[in-house]
RNA sequence: GGCACGGUGGCAGAGAGGCUAUGCAACGGAUUGCAACUCCGUGUACACCGGUUCGACUCCGGUCCGUGCCUCCA
């Protein structure tokens, strides 16, 4: 197989990718509302995002992946409110930290972070398209979006409109005609963000909705229809259903649904030893926090570990056997240091599985196959290939398996060596008590000693 | 209640109508003063009940169990 496959939730089926335009692909995914740090299921989209556009980069000649930053949301109010710091204060703050976060675990910046705040021409363009074609209407200062204008409402997420009213647990509230209809617009008081509008009540401010943003930008920097439209499945319905009710009402394209975006992949959930993330349950892990204690390749790796639709539960378990894993790749790698890597393609057992899919366990399994072999220029090559690719592989083995110590000088270096020589001279003389407590007392210092044929070598471990 | 997705060896996790997944752990061996590191080798699986088939863990139906969505959520 040759040709990428994607699971395309709008079809429910797995299909060949065919790009609207091969010259330039055109991908979104919805990307962090800014209030707080992003959890470890915010980064299993990122990552998985990444290396979507990673892959069609590869295929492409012209990949243009757009991610948005949410950063006008009732949440990032509450934020402000609670902690008194300003608005922009909270989104600049953690929009930066997101960034950071995400690059320690190999993620590359999407080519256009388009942010909520900056595109409120454009929503407010799309909502008056949508009450002139009758999709939507003012009501008490809100504007909606009338589902029943919309027969092809629930295509996505396969649920008719009476179904999610009969299983709706919200008030409906009193300003809406259908009990399914959605603000695109809603007024705001003098204490929160606001922006003028052609609805203007409560002195004349507003702010949008939540869904009307991510069809505002989309369309502003992709055009329609692209190629891809991505995210959590947990955004399926309403967010994604809505998005594609608005993009699609607002160009009067009623029957295809497909107008908006060709393909929808959604990432799996993300649970914690087998519960999900939840504020009650104290069980929100959070990028920022683990990369302190664990390299971001091994969380990676961990996020890939598992196919990108399938539930994934993390655990510590899991994480220390991707750190394992990479220690066995690196391991390897250091012992070709030397080598000059051969220029070769991504091993094919590696780039096929990815074609299918995004079959990442399949890939890792392919990787691990070609430790099998001897150490060569082409094996190092291969490794940095697929590595490279997969967002994996690229630091330096030396400093990677502790041989070689950064500036963390914890370490100290003449110590170690003293006790080293020391060593030494008790095995020579048959002092093993001595030189097992010189062993054992650098361990404690997160010193491991390996010994071999060339003497006695440390590394740092952990 | 409705919709959807799953149940694979000790754990994680792919796959496939008949052909070794892979990793971690475990065990055996090499190495070592003993270890660690490293290397070599080994085992165990497909929830349950029917059906289709020459043959099913893989397809179909049912049962049981688990998870997610239906409300903010990646």
């Amino acid at each position: 197989m040759l040709e990428l496959q994607l699971y395309n939730s709008l079809t429910r089926k797995k299909e060949l990718f065919v790009p609207l335009d091969s010259d330039h692909v055109r991908i979104y995914a919805c990307g962090p509302t800014v209030y707080s740090y992003a959890h470890i299921g915010n980064a299993r989209m990122a990552v998985v995002f990444d290396l979507l556009s990673r892959m069609l980069r590869k295929i492409y000649p012209k990949v243009t992946y757009v991610s948005n930053i949410t950063d006008v949301d009732d949440k990032i109010i509450e934020a402000s409110q609670k902690t008194g710091e300003p608005i922009k204060t909270i989104t600049e703050k953690y929009t930066r930290i997101y960034n950071e976060d995400m690059s320690a675990l190999g993620v590359n910046l999407p080519d256009i972070q388009s942010k909520a705040t900056e595109h409120i021409g454009e929503m407010i363009v799309l909502i008056e398209a949508l009450i002139k074609r009758g999709h939507a209407y003012e009501s008490d200062g809100h504007v909606l979006f009338n589902v029943p204008s919309f027969p092809a409402y629930g295509g996505l997420s396969g649920r008719s409109r009476d179904e999610q009213i009969a299983g709706a647990r919200v008030e409906i509230a009193s300003y809406k005609k259908d009990p399914a209809d959605f603000v695109l617009w809603k007024p705001s008081s003098d204490n929160e963000p606001g922006w003028n509008s052609p609805w203007d009540v409560n002195n004349g401010r507003g702010r949008p909705g939540w869904h009307i943003e991510c069809s505002a930008m989309a369309e502003k920097h992709l055009g329609l229809p692209f190629d891809i439209h991505g995210g959590g499945v947990d955004l399926k319905f309403p967010h994604h259903e809505n998005e594609i009710a608005q993009s699609c009402c607002a160009h009067g394209e009623l029957n295809d649904l497909a107008s908006f975006s060709k393909y929808w992949v959604h990432n799996g959930f993300l649970t914690v030893n087998g519960e999900k993330m939840s504020k009650s349950l104290g069980n929100f892990l959070l990028v920022h926090d683990l990369i302190k204690q664990i390299p971001g390749e091994a969380l990676r790796l961990t996020l890939l570990s598992a196919h990108y639709r399938q539930p994934l539960d993390w655990s510590e378990d899991k994480v220390s056997q991707s750190k394992r894993m990479l220690d066995r790749f690196y391991h390897r790698l250091n012992q070709m240091n030397d080598m000059v890597s051969e220029k070769t393609d991504v091993p094919d057992a590696v780039y096929s599985a990815l074609l299918d899919d995004l079959n990442t366990p399949k890939a890792i399994a392919a990787l691990n196959s070609l430790l099998k072999t001897q150490n060569s220029p082409e094996l190092k090559g291969q490794l940095l290939a697929a590595g490279e690719l997969l967002g994996l592989l690229q630091e330096k083995p030396k400093e990677w398996l502790g041989y070689e110590t950064n500036i963390d000088i914890d370490v100290d270096i003449a110590l170690i060596e003293t006790l080293l020589q020391e060593r030494k001279k008790a095995r020579s003389n048959k002092d093993f008590v001595r030189s097992d407590e010189i062993r054992d007392e650098l361990l404690t210092q997160g010193i491991e000693i390996e010994d071999t044929k060339d003497g006695a070598k440390w590394r740092k471990v952990n």
